[in-house]
DNA sequence: CTCGATCAGTTGAACATTCAATAAATGTAT
DNA sequence: ATACATTTATTGAATGTTCAACTGATCGAG
């Protein structure tokens, strides 16, 4: 019994999956580099401040924030230590479940993400979204989401987060309004 | 004379976005999560190895194999210190220009590289590219193509690195065959 | 030829991320 | 109640990445 012929890519999705991780590298360089010189923030700091100004009393769970934006538990531990030195963000024990901690968005964290934002969706449209045709953008919309369902789906055998959606490019506190 | 409101996204825009970031995200872990527990290399070291194979002689000037990579020269330079203590690589100083040097893909890079390969479209297939449609993957590689050039070309200030595409679900060889 | 600018690559320190071990609180079964 | 497993979050060490400084070779103008 030998070994099946492994299922090779064709030519025109080796293309396709050239450039996709020609885009996943590149992107967010770009991004970041933007985010950086204009508001001294990295592009996780920001990804960090969004979630917490879209949560109900601008407040999360550090596991449910971790989940949100894809990060291990430990990295964010890490990072939360950073940006609270920094004082984006505070911690607060919670009360009904005296483990825990919420992760607090301070006051001047809201006002660097408000500050950021319009720049950082220029930024995303400039290097991604305005170079797309609005066919693309449609399509590409829904295979991703099929792609990001699966893998947030999949079971990863406990090595790999389970987790759902992320953005990075909305107005500061979603549809509740600044 | 006031700010101009900034262009936030549209709902469809933001959908798009969100689950751009989230692929960006998650896909690597799985596929970094399958390569290395069945062969123990890393998503990086695997690129390497593609790049060298596909290269004339198995052979790459290190400038070049960081460019095609997307990666600083510095941290190719760490990379190929680990690779090389692996046995992955090799160094060679190079005549033409004795500045320079040559990456080598080692008989035994070569070896790994081939055991890995068949695993590696597997996974890449299972994660992403059999979840599209043909339609979604013709879009998609015009769409990325696109954005891929506008990085590439893009001058981005000295920052980011200037540089095409990349690859890691191909045949070894390349076109050349094994 | 020679001076200065640029290029190829390396290095070490600072910074970020991963990994495994830990502590403390909660849940669950007996 | 008690014991055991699970969950929440943190920590420190190991590993990987970025950044700026550096060496030595090549290029180009005068």
């Amino acid at each position: 019994m030998t070994e099946p012929e492994p299922r090779w890519l064709s030519d025109e999705e080796q293309r396709m999956w050239r450039a996709s991780m020609g885009v996943l590298n590149l992107l967010p360089l770009y991004l970041e580099r933007d985010l950086q010189q204009l508001h001294g923030l990295t592009v996780h700091d920001y990804e960090i401040l969004v979630r917490l100004s879209e949560a109900p009393d601008r407040r999360l769970r550090l596991t449910e924030l971790a989940g949100l934006s894809h990060q291990s538990k430990s990295r964010l531990s890490h990072q939360m230590t950073r940006m609270e030195n920094a004082g984006l963000v505070a911690r607060e024990s919670c009360d009904s479940d005296r483990r825990g901690q919420w992760a607090v968005l301070t006051e001047q964290g809201w006002e660097r993400l408000v500050q950021a934002a319009p720049d950082h969706v220029a930024s995303v449209r400039r290097h991604f979204v305005d170079l797309l045709t609005d066919e693309q953008k449609r399509v590409l919309g829904e295979a991703f989401g099929t792609v990001v369902a699966h893998l947030s789906g999949v079971d990863g055998g406990a090595t790999c987060p389970k987790v759902l959606s992320q953005g990075t490019a909305q107005k500061p506190g979603g549809k509740a309004r600044v």
